[in-house]
DNA sequence: ATAAACTCTGTACTCAGGTACGGAGTCAAG
DNA sequence: CTTGACTCCGTACCTGAGTACAGAGTTTAT
C-alpha cells in the first residue's frame, strides 16, 4: 500500500469491495449508472481496480454521510476538480435544505412529546389523545407543515 | 354536510379525493393495500363512501405529517379503538427514532457549515475543502454515524 | 339520445439505492 | 488436473408511496 503501488489497478471487484466496506454488487451498481469508472475489460480474465477506484467510492460514502444523493455525488465530482465556488453554492442549498428537515423534526417532535405526556398524564384507558389529535378535523393545525405531501 | 348525512355513503371516489385533496388513484392505492376499506361494488353502478372515510383518509395524511408510515399507520388505526398505552408506545418509539435522526441531521449541518466557512474564507480558487474533506482517506470520521450505509 | 365526464379493473411504471440470481468463464491451491 | 472460490454479464427483484394508462362500463347534462 505504499505510493508505487497507489495507481497501479491491482485490486479484483471483491477485493476493492471489501476494502471500502461494501457490497461487489453495490460495486458493479455504481458502474452501472456511471458513477465510477470501470477498468477497460482484459481481453481474458478479470478487471482490475486501482486503490484510486477505492478513494473514489470513499468519496462517495462520506457524500452519501453528509447526505448527497448519489446524483448530486456525480455532480461533484465532475465539477470537483476545477471550481470551488460551485462546490461551495451546492453545499449551502444542501446546508438549507437540511435546515428545514430539522425543523420540520423539530416541531413534529415537539407535537408528538404533547401528545405523549398528555397521554401519559391522562387516566383514561379509553380516550387517547395521541389518536384524537390525528382524528380531528381542524384544530392542531400547528405541526408546522411538515414533510411535502405531494404537489404535482 | 349535518350529522344525518355523516355515515351515509355518498360520495364518488372522485368527490372523495378532491374533499380531502388527493389524487383518485391514491385512494385506490390506499383501498390496495387495506388502509381504507372499499365499499362493497354495487351490482351496478359506482362505490359510494361516506364521510368517515373522508376522515379516515385525512387521518392518515395528518399521521403521515407526523412522521408515521403507512405501514405504522394502519396499525394505529387497529389499534386505535381501544388501548391508549399501545399507541403511546408506538408514539414514543417513534419520537425517539425522530430525535436520532435529528441529532444525525445536525451533525452533519456542523460539518457542512464548517466546510462551508472554510471555504468562503479560503481565498484559494483551486483547492476545495469541501471536496478534499470528501476524498480524506480518515480524519473527519465523527459526522455521526448517519445514515446506515448497509449491511447484511 | 348522445357526448362528455366520470368510474372500474388490472397491470405496469416511477424513483433511489441497491440486492439477488443463474449460467458461464477464470484463477489459485492442493 | 480438479475443485472451489471468485468474476462477469444480464436481468429481475426489493421497498414505499404512489402515478399512469387502456379499455370497458356508467352517469349526467344537454
Amino acid at each position: 500500500m505504499n505510493i508505487t503501488t497507489k495507481e497501479q489497478p491491482v485490486l479484483t471487484i471483491g477485493q476493492l469491495a471489501k476494502a471500502v466496506g461494501i457490497n461487489v454488487e453495490t460495486v458493479r451498481y455504481y458502474q452501472r449508472i456511471g458513477l465510477i469508472e470501470k477498468p477497460a475489460t482484459p481481453l481474458r480474465g478479470y478487471r482490475k481496480y486501482s486503490y484510486r477506484t477505492a478513494e473514489n467510492i470513499r468519496f462517495i460514502k462520506r457524500a452519501q454521510r453528509l447526505g448527497f444523493s448519489l446524483q448530486e455525488i456525480a455532480e461533484l465530482m465532475q465539477i470537483g476538480d476545477g471550481h470551488c465556488q460551485d462546490v461551495r453554492v451546492r453545499a449551502e442549498k444542501k446546508r438549507d435544505r437540511i435546515d428545514d428537515q430539522i425543523r420540520d423534526l423539530q416541531s413534529l417532535r415537539d407535537t408528538l412529546d404533547r401528545l405523549i405526556c398528555e397521554c401519559r398524564t391522562g387516566s383514561d384507558e379509553h380516550h387517547c389523545p395521541i389518536v384524537e389529535t390525528l382524528l380531528e378535523q381542524d384544530g392542531v393545525s400547528n405541526y408546522g407543515e411538515v414533510a411535502s405531501t405531494g404537489g404535482t
